[in-house]
DNA sequence: TGACTAGTGGAACAAATATTTCAATCTTCG
DNA sequence: CGAAGATTGAAATATTTGTTCCACTAGTCA
């Protein structure tokens, strides 16, 4: 091992490891790095696992763990570890603290950003226990059904609810599973999404206030004879006259905007549910 | 030892220890109960050291707390700290298991739809919980002032990062900043991108797999003096060398996919406060 | 009071875990 | 192309850690 990577015990806390790593990190041999970015990607692993599970996870052996923690000057794997057991101490009360500071005393200017966060983390939180307690799971399971028999899906959203399709697009391709993205591109959306035929599948997104386009795109489709599933608000949404399926998901809303945690959960549920069954009825 | 303390393997989650203590602990020899408090006193402590560090702690014996373990039904000490680390842990991996004991035992396809559903939203719950406890304010501060004196936002993201850049391409538009969605339309995202000047700021956003272009045009911002702020998943990212502001944030993942919640939460928030700045600035 | 039982401390033991070592492999540079 | 060096995987070793066992104590009931 060269002699410049030995040196002194480094600082025992977790920002230290992190600012060390920053340095180093690049330098590092190929496996070496690939521990570092697991450590980074999954810190509670490190902290609460042994060294041959982590390795295992890490896809290294535990050895190179060991020559990890030394090549940064820790003695070990082990007090390394501890690097990490200790963040993990301090952090739980720290952040406790923190968030009860926020809420009782209304902030000072100067901690907007944080009052800004917690607000959109409180939605997103809150969206998500709605979505957990207010959907029906046989709903899911008809829609995967629907979506792994499809030949191709189209997807379609605008505007506040474009992300998600983007989002299915980019899921259901890394999956293998035949989809396109009407994305309205030089207004050609209609012609897009009216290339759907009976055997394949669309997917609409929208909630209030809701964008025509997609509402008319639904209702071509589905005069077309083509299966429509529809991820929206509320059961009243004119998208639900138009769909064969209706997916309903409440966001809590923060200000003027609205979460988005809940509708992604359920769109990467989709997505992971019809590849599981395309896989199965292989 | 009595033969009523003796059990099957109790609930392995914390709650059910807690409630399995609240029954028992009446009955349990001084030394156990001493255990006892201590556990529910120190719950981290628990989860964190070893048997000796924990029994020194707590006045006590470590044979006592393989007893004290024995006497509640689990196979030893180390059973029972396994309670307290998934504890820490928030549970994750259990989903896992979950899943894989679905697959095997071919259980029914509600079930299926329900845990892939469970455990999209306990990924999103732990990631925005790292994102509350995780990020520095400061940054976010930074980040807002950076954003409301920008002459115009250049928003550069690619893949799954996509729908992130899309929708604050959605949120500066409607607070009424100027933006851009480089959505690399035609490959002509490096023309896109180029068109930044001084004056304006960009905002890149990559995690691993880091799309290389994306890397690519946050380098050539910089280099043409275009300050970047870049929201990557950890400080080792490629994109963290080209920026003038790190934010990270490390989402949780659940199967091959990973959460948007965080990434989403902290999107929304950085949208909102620089529409604060620039209202109070005039 | 004396025998019996449950409880306890501490040492011996067994198991798990981290660390070291060494041979094989891949890189790099002459 | 070939040699020197670095890197890596896997097995051997050393250490730590958890567990069991047994002698001893304290409390309880005949």
């Amino acid at each position: 091992m060269s002699a410049e990577l030995q040196q002194g015990t480094p600082r025992p806390d977790f920002e230290g490891f992190v600012a060390l790593l920053r340095e180093r990190a690049p330098l590092l041999p190929r496996r070496l790095r690939q521990v570092a970015d697991h450590a980074l990607a999954h810190p509670d692993d490190m902290a609460l696992n042994t060294a041959s599970q982590i390795a295992q996870k890490a896809g290294v052996q535990p050895s190179t763990l060991v020559r990890f923690a030394q090549a940064l000057g820790y003695s070990g794997f082990s007090e390394l570890q501890q690097v990490f057991r200790s963040r993990l101490r301090q952090q739980l009360p720290d952040h406790r603290e923190r968030l009860a500071a926020l809420r009782n005393g209304g902030a000072a200017g100067a901690d907007m950003a944080s009052v800004l966060l917690d607000g959109f983390i409180h939605a997103s939180e809150a969206s998500l226990e709605r979505l957990r307690s207010g959907l029906r799971p046989d709903d899911i399971e008809t829609a995967t059904d629907m979506l792994a028999e499809a030949r191709t899906i189209v997807l379609v959203g605008a505007r506040r609810m474009f992300p998600v399709v983007a989002y299915l697009a980019y899921a259901f391709g890394k999956l293998g599973i035949r989809a396109v993205l009407v994305d309205n591109i030089a207004s050609l959306g209609a012609e897009q999404a009216g290339m759907a035929r009976p055997g394949d599948v669309m997917v609409a997104v929208s909630c209030a206030p809701y964008t025509p386009a997609t509402i008319e795109m639904a209702a071509v489709a589905k005069a077309a004879g083509v299966p429509v599933i529809v991820l929206t608000d509320n059961a009243l949404s004119p998208l639900a006259a138009h769909c064969d399926l209706c997916l309903e998901v409440s966001e809590a809303d923060y200000g003027a905007f609205r979460s988005m945690a809940a509708t992604f959960a359920l769109a990467m549920t989709l997505a992971v549910g019809t590849a599981e069954k395309v896989r199965d009825d292989a």
